[in-house]
DNA sequence: CTGAAAGCGCTAACAT
DNA sequence: ATGTTAGCGCTTTCAG
């Protein structure tokens, strides 16, 4: 690795000279700046990042934590996060913590010592059923910035990015009321998440409101381990006359349209289903999948965003929520209401 | 952030002595070090790590560069490097190159001043097809080491880990032909990249040893921006007598699968269908899609390995290349060939 | 215009 | 058993 010193010694002059040279400084006389960056050039010099990372105490990186890289919307937020930090001159450091509040602990442990200068995460599912939060007010205390997207919890004071969860389900629900439903069915395999919570209650209070829906709500929470064909097949067997299902979740309202497919149930004239996920993941269903938007990618880029500024001390004194439109999606497994 | 001065400055004694007594050192009386050890986690003193770094000119942390994270089998890859990486002490930094030359070599570029001790990486697309590896030799020439997966390059002296991708798709083609099938076409939308078109030579190949299989290859390469659901629904209209099918990428056996089902084609009694991807990815069509499976968990997990092993200089001198086995997985598009 | 020196936080060889 | 010093690569103040 090509140092200043090496400059140095070739060109006969101090380590600081070449330093002032590089940042092109009025000290140094032109002639001096030209020898200098021509070496370097030549020499392919690059500044050592981890030299300048302690002496600034700032590391321009951000630590990323999410909970499963291999659900679709973390990897696309995090696709999102990885572009505009790039953007703001940021690297990230990527750490998964599976659920667990351990390793969510131990990854915050292992990079808050000087790694990174602050964390985006998104809490883990065991982070949130026991309500364990005091590791990452740990960090909070410690002035280390955090940005919680998506999964938050109440009980962190710190910058956050969320959807409107229950706006978003209930607007979904009054559309199914809208086309006339009488049967909406709730499907949820993440019934322990507050967004999962939110998105149910969005649903039930768009049924109350709706007072001429005479039927009670039906709730299909899916818990860990179970397989939601066999639950989404089981609704299908015991409740036939159902007509809309909404899925919160990312993944059950593919499998719910499968399965009615397969029983010939007619959609959408018969059968609505509305999905929840991104944009463009769930339309290679044929019918295409009517969904809830989350719009993943400005959800990661206002991550950045907040962080960055909190880092350049660009933030407000109280920290701030910032609240991401959804966008209810209509293709082709629900009817037209106008 | 507290550092070892602190505490020194605390306890009355060197930076030094605290520094020992926190390894243990013989040095140090046992008195001393339980002095310090005390204050170090009532303070919750935590080394900094760029300050070790840069004293050990190793930073324990890997640069892993992929094309697109929202591949799946990317991500999946992403996840077992995280997972093993981390298992061996070591952080990741990741990039997206988005198939991108440019930002590979930006990324590149970025990191291998000191951030990271080496590099895992898959080879963006666009530097595959214009043969374009001088920013990734710049590298290899520094002497920092590179693994490559799935995506590599002869050009590129370094340790690889590959799939048989040859002989994967010759085998599925085979079974196939077991399978007494006459038309059997292959579908890939990766034909720009090194593992497609081995892929598709191992499809030829069988067909071509298969003396009883009278007709033409037929090969449906998809371009980029070219709708995979337009090329495969104009395959069934123009080929009606296909009755059987290879996807050699991650998503137009599916497509296929759905288009074939709408067209009311008898699976697997009609048409057998192949998928190539990760175990677990397509199972949940319906029927279950049979594929190769690529073990994308241990790829990712052998890339680290072997990586760690060069930086510890546990490797021989010439570039090991290891080729992770797949597995031809039959599910439910696929008859039984005893 | 150029250079010497200090310091970011840590370790380790070398005193005492 | 403890302390001093030097150095990792860089920036920056202060002196020449």
């Amino acid at each position: 690795m090509v140092t200043l010193k090496h400059l140095a010694e070739q060109l006969n002059v101090s380590v600081s000279t070449v330093s002032k040279a590089l940042h092109d400084s009025e000290e140094i006389s032109p002639d001096t700046i030209e020898r200098v960056k021509a070496l370097a050039k030549y020499l392919n010099y690059k500044p050592n990042k981890v030299a300048i990372s302690l002496k600034n105490s700032k590391t321009n990186t951000i630590g990323v934590i999410i909970p499963n890289i291999l659900n679709h919307f973390f990897a696309k937020a995090l696709y999102a996060i990885e572009k505009q930090a790039s953007k703001q001159g940021y690297s990230i450091i990527t750490c998964v913590s599976n659920e667990q509040n351990l390793k969510e602990a131990n990854s915050l442990q292992l990079l808050s010592n000087g790694s990174v200068d602050g964390f985006i995460m998104s809490i883990a599912e065991e982070t949130q059923l026991k309500q364990q939060t005091d590791h990452i007010n740990a960090i909070l205390q410690q002035n280390i910035p955090i940005v919680l997207f998506d999964r938050v919890s109440d009980d962190l004071d710190c910058d956050k990015v969320i959807i409107d969860d229950f706006g978003a389900a209930y607007e979904a629900t009054k559309h199914l009321l809208l086309e006339g439903r009488k049967h909406i069915v709730l499907i949820s395999d993440i019934d322990g998440l507050s967004v999962g919570k939110l998105r149910t209650s969005g649903y039930l209070k768009a049924l109350e409101e709706h007072f001429e829906y005479n039927n009670k709500p039906v709730i299909i929470n899916i818990e860990k381990g179970e397989s939601i064909e066999e639950r989404v097949a089981y609704l299908f067997k015991t409740y036939n006359s159902v007509d809309g299902i909404i899925s919160v979740d990312n993944t059950s309202g593919v499998v719910a349209l499968q399965k009615a497919l397969k029983l010939n149930y007619n959609i959408p004239e018969q059968l609505s289903i509305i999905g929840f996920s991104d944009e463009n993941v769930l339309q290679f269903t044929d019918p295409k999948l009517s969904t809830i938007s989350q719009h993943t990618l400005d959800i990661g880029k206002e991550a950045v965003q907040l962080l960055v500024n909190r880092l350049s001390n660009n933030s407000p004194d109280n920290k701030v929520i910032t609240t991401i439109k959804t966008n209810l999606i209509l293709r082709e497994t629900t009817k037209i209401v106008k």
